[in-house]
DNA sequence: GCTTGACCCTGACGCAGCGTCAGGCCCCGA
DNA sequence: TCGGGGCCTGACGCTGCGTCAGGGTCAAGC
């Protein structure tokens, strides 16, 4: 006969364990002896370890009772699902093994050294810092879910900033963020500038999957979040002919 | 401008989350609007993305805030523990996929099979129920710790019944067993019979390590703490110069 | 016989990391 | 103006034990 204790010891648990294990009625209650102590007999260590084999493979306690009370075919098929998910744990544990060392090698995961490059041509041009935070925030937003887009489309960005009227463009937009919110006095002057730079460019850019938009669509929905006049801006765009805002279309009618 | 779903939504965690770890200061509250509603910058959904990618390494949230304000050594130096950790737990899981395997193949987990082939044999020669109940109950303890134990332990066990002598000595044990637990009358004589059979077989076995006596050191315990008869016995056997119970040896004196 | 230390007993509160009401305000589209 | 969804602040619930608190028990040594 064992005492609690030694059958702790052989199924590699806390004595708290086994107690824990009665109360809630996974272990069954053993015989006491005269004074009061639980005496147990080799089944309870068997019984004992195959619960912290289920347990141990991250079964809830509660499904590993129901487990033990189930017919064979239940049970076979309980198991096959255990298996299923420790085998996607494994994976989901690998993968976050990649995201810690991508933590460690910089902190790629805060801002790519491609953003920070085009933020510092953006000062450099003489866009103003809250012009510069907004760009950042955006970048920011869709790095996170997209980690790949901006490495692909900053050198894009960056040689845009060789043409003088796209320099000119974000000044503008500069001035008028600065300015007080509810002026939109500058917003035509704007909207004029980026049409045309839009019907030169021309739509070289359109056969792109739906899914590539998806970046886009945050960056609109951002800005017009950001800041009301970006609403504004939009209409005189579409009155225009152009729609969306960081990725413009020209209004199919 | 975010409000806190569009950020949980853009970190990939509920609100609910968010708010927690504003309450546990993981998280610093932002700025409200004029209706009460928390408004977040991109550098928040950053931040949080951070916490979740360490807190989904299992670091507990903790740690994790001791991460965020510690300088960069110290960080690399965390990052590093985190993935040893991950290494760890992805071998646990492995294993722990491979024990659960041995549970779905039947239940050699409960009883080998060579132990319900030994224990019928002894059914067979007359044992008694409570005789083959313990020692049933003694190698299931020697199988939980050491599971190839049984299977090369158990031949050599059967083969020993081929001698009537040893079928005898089970038949005194079993008689012996199911009598009044305070008589002691015939361990003499199993005492005898014990010696003989030991003098015969020799210290052929002597030599081993001292590694593989553990389970028969178990095996002792185990009969002493079941029976209080297996006290008077083994002083029995001192007396005729044997030690031990399950593997006899020589006293050395 | 008495102490000491290692066990055993029950009962109860504590902890992480949120989920999940409850009760109430706010915003937007129809 | 109404309904549905999203926001707010509490506050309790859940799992799987750890960890006292406040007691009894057992074996060994003096």
């Amino acid at each position: 006969m064992l005492t609690i204790g030694q059958l702790a010891a052989y199924a590699g648990v806390t004595v708290r364990t086994v107690r824990h294990y009665h109360q809630i009625g996974l272990l069954p209650e053993p015989e006491r002896d005269a004074s009061g102590y639980r005496t147990y007999t080799a089944t309870a260590v068997v019984a004992l370890i195959k619960i912290r084999t289920i347990a141990n493979a991250g079964v809830p306690l509660a499904r590993v009772r129901a487990m033990l009370d189930a017919d064979p075919a239940t049970f076979a098929e309980a198991i096959q699902r255990i298996d299923d998910h420790l085998r996607d744990e494994i994976e989901r544990l690998e993968t976050s093994r990649k995201q810690i060392g991508r933590l460690a090698a910089g902190d790629s995961l805060v801002l790519p050294p491609e953003v920070v490059a085009y933020l510092d041509r953006l000062r450099a041009i003489g866009a103003s810092e809250r012009m510069v935070a907004g760009e950042r925030d955006g970048w920011i937003l869709v790095g996170a879910r997209w980690p790949d887009y901006p490495r692909d489309w900053i050198p894009y960005k960056i040689a845009q900033l060789e043409d003088p009227r796209v320099v000119r463009l974000y000044r503008l937009l500069s001035d008028a963020l600065d300015g007080d919110p509810g002026d939109e006095s500058r917003l035509p002057e704007v909207a004029d500038l980026m049409v045309e730079l839009a019907e030169e460019s021309g739509e070289e850019e359109t056969g792109g999957q739906a899914e590539d938009d998806l970046p886009f669509d945050l960056m609109d929905a951002f800005a017009i979040e950001s800041d009301p006049r970006a609403v504004r801006l939009m209409e005189l765009m579409r009155e225009r002919g152009w729609a969306r805002w960081t990725k413009l279309e020209r209004v199919r009618e």
